[in-house]
Formats: structure tokens, C-alpha cells, sequence
DNA sequence: CTAATACCTCTAGTAACTAGAGGTTCAAGT
DNA sequence: ACTTGAACCTCTAGTTACTAGAGGTATTAG
């Protein structure tokens, strides 16, 4: 009644529509986390726009660097009808802690990566200040150095 | 006669004086990045001062984010004489760039987290916004959405 | 001398794909 | 109906930088 047009589309419109890779499609299939509508009578994957909606949540999640572990909870939780609003909230809050983290990380990785490269630019010296500043870590002024 | 003591020691002793792991050590030698300066009579690995110095030079560079690959180049500049700097500074200067992209991109992805989030957190309505979210990608501001 | 600890090699597993070999099916044109 | 070329199929192995485990040997402290 509801059902549109039965228009399955192959595994290249697929990929084209959703901007995957097909390799990647069938990475996904294997992993459990889309399985085509059906089968062509040669064996060939025939895909509904369903699918594609599927493909394109887990493309937007993957491109927000959710792992794919996250993407298949959340896609646990899409299929139950209510009372798994908290546990997306709770896999998105974690995850966006971790790219904080991350980025904190990644500051101050570029600070010293500056130092080095600025050194570098100015150097006088024969023995390369790049190296230097790897070699000797009593230079260093980021929190990874113990 | 510069030569100090010749005191070497065990893979266990180098993976703590460098905080590296011991899988990790063996690892990079496989990979060709360090070999014990000889072995026991029992074959077990030993190390002098300067497999020491040359781990913590990779362990910093791994923890500044410079891949393998880059630390094997900055190795090989490091052991010659002169003229490398130039290279040296280059492969920095690529990483250094490298990191500030991916800064940029972490910066639209938190944000967009942040969104998801908050919407969340004031949801009255059924249907979970952190899902509705991901499957929508209209309502996406990042630019990762095509 | 013995027991605990540290070491050895080798294989396989992790995440998230990507690449390639070698073969089949489909769609379009003649 | 036939042919050609693109798109598809499965399966295996490679990528990065490790980590974990099995099964066995060396070293060292008491």
C-alpha cells in the first residue's frame, strides 16, 4: 500500500548514491551491517532504497569517526522502537569526549611540530635541529614525554 | 677510549629505560628500526647506550605522530653526515601539515557532535535526535556531507 | 639445585578497509 | 541470436603498528 515502486538498484548505484566504495559495501555486507534486498537470478546484489538509507546513516556516522562497532549499536537501537534514546545519547557523548581528548592531543602535538619546524628554518648549524629535537627529548616541552 | 662502560642490557631493562613495550621492541626489529648491538650465549637480545638512545628517538617521533615509514627516513637522515637537514625539515613540515588538517577536521566534526548532543539532551519528542541525526544528513552542516 | 621470572620464536588477531586474481552476468548494439 | 565490454561475483592477501598467545628455553635468586 505504502511500498513505492519496486526499483532495486545493483551495487553500483548503490555505491554511486551513497558515495561508498563497493569493496566497502561488500566489507559492510560481510561485517553484518546492510545485507542486500535480494539476489539477481546471476547471483547479482539488488538493493531497495532502504538499503540506501542504511548505507548512508552508516556513511555519516563513519565520516563523524564513529567506529564501526558504534555504528552497529546504533543501528541496534534505530531498529527498537523507543527507550534507546539514552544509550545513542551515551555512544555520541562518549565518542565526542574521545575527539576532544584527541584534539587537546593533536594542539599540542602541533605546537612542538612548529617549534621543530621553525628551529629548523632558522638554523645555523650544521647538526639538523629536526633530528635534534627528536634525539633529545630534555627539549621537549609536551606532556607525552614522561 | 670515548667508549664508555661496556654495560649492556637485556630487552627488559631497554623497554623500561625507553617505555616501550617488549612485542614492540621485537617488532621494530623485525621492521629493521633497531638490532640488538649482540645476543647472550642463550640468544637472548642485548643493548648498549646507543640502542637506547636510537628507541627513545622513535619512540618520541611515534608519539609526535610521524609513521614508521617517516621514522626509518629520519633514521637513515640521522646517520649521515650532512646535507639531510633539508629533508629532515621536510617530511616535519609535511607531518606538521598533515596534523593541522586533520585539527581543522576534528574542530567540524566536535562541533557537529556538540549539536547532536545537545539536541539530545533537550529531546521531547520520541523518535531519538542523535539517530535522526545520523539518518538526515540534510540537517548536517559539516562539509564532509557532500 | 630448583623455582620463578624473563626471555625466545612463530603464528594469528586487531580496524577498516583496499587490491588483485580469475571467473560470470548483464545490457546494448548489430 | 550473438557478441562485446562493463559491471558484477568470490576469495585471498595486503595495509599499519602493534598485541596476544602458544609452547619452549635461559637466567637468576635463594
Amino acid at each position: 500500500m505504502e511500498r513505492k515502486t519496486t526499483n532495486l538498484m545493483s551495487i553500483g548505484s548503490l555505491s554511486k548514491a551513497a558515495s561508498v566504495k563497493i569493496p566497502t559495501i561488500r566489507y559492510y555486507e560481510q561485517q553484518e551491517l546492510i545485507i542486500a534486498t535480494c539476489r539477481s537470478e546471476g547471483n547479482q546484489r539488488l538493493y531497495s532504497e532502504k538499503e540506501l538509507q542504511r548505507l548512508r546513516f552508516i556513511k555519516h556516522a563513519r565520516d563523524l569517526g564513529f567506529s564501526l562497532n558504534d555504528v552497529r549499536e546504533l543501528i541496534l537501537l534505530e531498529q527498537q522502537p523507543s527507550g534507546s534514546c539514552e544509550s545513542a545519547h551515551l555512544i555520541a557523548a562518549r565518542h565526542l569526549q574521545s575527539v576532544c581528548v584527541r584534539l587537546a592531543q593533536l594542539e599540542r602535538l602541533k605546537h612542538e611540530l612548529e617549534r621543530m619546524v621553525s628551529l629548523t628554518e632558522s638554523a645555523e648549524n650544521k647538526r639538523c635541529s629536526v633530528i635534534k629535537a627528536l634525539a633529545d627529548h630534555s627539549q621537549c616541552e609536551g606532556e607525552h614525554c614522561a
